[in-house]
DNA sequence: TGTACATCAGTGAACGCGCGTTCACTGATGTAC
DNA sequence: TGTACATCAGTGAACGCGCGTTCACTGATGTAC
């Protein structure tokens, strides 16, 4: 109880005695992560203030600066904090998936439908979100920021296509289509969902769009 | 020649003598939309400054202001603008399709071919692209501009459901999947793609998201 | 156990710059008579 | 055919506000001896 009942993001490469109770610092800086990310998912980074953040968090502008360099540092550490986060998310998922069915194409079933219905509850509290949303608005990060997102996307794509590649190998599937493709859907039918989301406002737009994906997986590896 | 070679897009409702060769004025104005396209497309509505727009259209910022009344009136005429031709350009090519089958199923499946090789050549000159880009990232946005992309949206996904009712009664379906959740997966991998797209910095992933599509309606149609 | 110093986690005031917006004014083109 | 006036399509200068950033300073907590 000790430990496990911690907060889950640790970005700070601080290792030394973990069991020590936080730091107030790093409580207001993860206060202030926590309240820009809420504010990036709605309104995009360039239009989250900086001012309204501290009066959020009960501080004042230049406390802001104590814990964050500039502004981009405050991008640099929301993203690395969040593809880490957002990894985790599907890396746990994956793992219950592949504990509840042997087969391959099963749990992949199965970790649609788990994805489906995380995304049904809270579609934006997905850490993925947080991801698309920078991606897509800001081409004014750096590199080093771009490379950090970059890689977690195609870390994930990949290893969707070993999936299938593993269920193709059990399943002959229906048609030619190339993995990498069907792998890309997860992606493409998250982001899309979000923005349909947005657009409609239906909250579900992003589960229906997994479950829709599931048959057409189901459907394309199922032996008639 | 001398009406079919102007300008495609018609905003303001002023009917009169349209033969007449255009007033400077609306060109200005007609350029200023087109660069303000490009750029919302690229970095996002909040961070194109009227200051780069004018600059590169050859005028005054108060130039700027004769011709629209705020910045948010750039907005909506732009939606306007976008909303009517993405309109168009789905149009035309669904007309196109059906004309090349009678079949509802083969002529859905060519405009999604036609689609694919559209998105493939030029994905950001998709008008869609533009009404994704402004959806996603401006919730400033007033509930006139918001009626108009949702009306637009629904718009079209009505048709489509409508299309892929029609194809559902000549081909029994293999499962039992909302002809809605079908139709909302075009709006889905168009958004999703251009995400990955920029993402990825691969231009094909709308089109090949696309090619996946058409696959998913072929297998689910087709009989066996 | 007390004192001296260092670090932590901020405060408060000021600065400067970009950017949207306004306002008075202007040359060119169009229209009425 | 010329004159008077109106509209079009802007210019140029200035304003104000938000917002990111800086800098000198400060009370509370931690550490060395």
């Amino acid at each position: 109880m000790a430990v496990s009942g911690q907060n889950l993001v640790k970005t700070a490469p601080e290792v030394q005695s973990p069991s020590r109770p936080r730091a107030k610092g790093e409580r207001t800086r993860d206060r202030i992560l926590d309240l820009a990310y809420d504010s990036v998912i709605r309104k995009g980074f360039a239009a989250t203030s900086i001012e309204e953040l501290v009066e959020a968090a009960g501080i004042t502008k230049s406390g802001f600066f104590y814990h964050f360099k500039d502004k981009t540092d405050l991008a640099r550490q929301l993203i690395a904090r969040y593809t880490t986060e957002n990894a985790r998310f599907l890396d746990d998922m994956a793992a219950r998936a592949r504990e509840l069915s042997d087969d391959p194409l099963h749990s992949f079933l199965i970790f649609l439908k788990l994805y489906a219905e995380a995304m049904e509850s809270v579609p934006d509290a997905h850490p993925g979100c947080f991801v698309a949303t920078v991606t897509f608005q800001d081409q004014s990060f750096d590199r080093e920021m771009r490379r950090l997102t970059v890689d977690s996307v195609i870390d994930w794509r990949e290893r969707f296509v070993g999936w299938l590649e593993e269920i193709a190998e059990a399943y002959p599937p229906r048609g030619k289509l190339a993995m990498t493709d069907l792998a890309d859907s997860i992606l493409t039918f998250t982001y899309g969902g979000m923005t349909l989301a947005k657009v409609l406002g239906d909250n579900r737009a992003i589960s229906r769009q997994a479950l829709m994906f599931r048959e057409t997986v189901r459907l394309y590896f199922q032996p008639n």
